[in-house]
DNA sequence: CCTTCAATATACAGATCGGTATACTCATCC
DNA sequence: GGATGAGTATACCGATCTGTATATTGAAGG
């Protein structure tokens, strides 16, 4: 990757995930980023293809980023839940104001046969195993329904972050999830 | 509203919640809805104006079926906090495939000087307050923590049913408000 | 030294965008 | 019966969209 290309996926990164991807110009993108439009397409190709390079860094830094917080994280599933959620106040703190950038890209990319598409759907089933197999380890046999719900506990904050709606959205998310891993970690072992 | 106008509307309601707003043109609206531009730009003069009253549309239907379906539940807050779930539920099942229309419009629309803007965030402030009201009733003192929590598994089941990545997000969402409800309601009956 | 390649500058093509203009039809209503 | 208003049909406008063409510069590599 050419610094010329480096500048425009970043230029892209930040204009798409702050205006839409749909509101934003290769024009528009090419000015940001310093470059002429021959550049952008002797790099690119299309505009399409920045859009796919685009959401796929985010999900590669953030697979990264949450890799780093479970590796310091401690061994038990519990913990390793809430780094989870860790992670991602971090991270949206730093990254996503907006909100999630996957959700966002998938309300304007609603052809399943776009090449964008597997990367939102893979992103989101990966973090959905991801909860479902520390589920599992912490309720055994239950970790499917478990996992859902650590699931919608993150989306919703992820959302509420982005809307900006009541003060600190994933902190509060992460003390349901773990008063919830108590409570069910309780239960468990009482079985 | 002219018979004209109203097909307008419809075709450009389904139209921006399938595709995006920003990927649909006027005159695939016309197009759609069987009408000229004239008569489409007589009607709503831009289509800024458009978007403005798809969204406040689809607000006011969505406040009065979930006004049918907490009129007929019982009075209990709790049965009350049950009842908006269970009316998002079959609301997204007729109408909302691609997750909530309002998180999907803040995607496209990110200058809250936009005339959408308000909307889009007076009604989650809106959905906010209703649940906060009635989990102070399940939980006096504690309404707001108690109320963010249903807020992050309202929207973060509305998320999930718009990817599709479990079944029945939105039931399961209900089941985890169920029981929440119930230990909160225990834990406040004892204090 | 000479090729290769990443980059520049600029111009252009064809399509689509939101929005307007003109002329006409038809029904309703004082 | 003439005015009003909702509608059609069609053409157009300037701007912007994605994408391409041409010619040039400058640095790195064998």
């Amino acid at each position: 990757m050419t610094p010329a290309a480096l500048r425009v996926l970043e230029a892209a990164a930040r204009l798409f995930y702050e205006r839409g991807i749909h509101a934003v110009g290769v024009d528009l993108i090419a000015a940001e980023a310093g470059v002429t439009k021959k550049t952008l397409y002797d790099r690119f190709g299309s505009k399409e293809q920045i859009v796919v390079e685009y959401l796929a860094g985010r999900d590669e830094r953030w697979r990264a980023f949450l890799a780093q917080h479970l590796d310091a994280a401690q061994p038990a599933a519990s913990a390793r839940v809430l780094a989870v959620f860790d992670a991602s106040r971090v991270w949206s703190a730093e990254n996503s104001s907006k909100g999630c950038s996957m959700v966002n890209a998938h309300a304007e990319i609603s052809d399943p046969s776009h090449p964008a598409y597997p990367i939102i759907t893979g992103q989101k089933e990966w973090m959905l195993s991801l909860f479902t197999d520390l589920a599992e380890n912490i309720a055994p046999g239950g970790g499917a329904q478990l996992g859902w719900t650590l699931m919608l506990l993150h989306e919703g904050a992820l959302v509420a972050h982005g809307l900006n709606i009541f003060p600190d959205p994933i902190g509060h998310a992460r003390e349901q999830a773990r008063t919830l891993l108590a409570t069910t970690g309780v239960a468990a072992a009482k079985r």
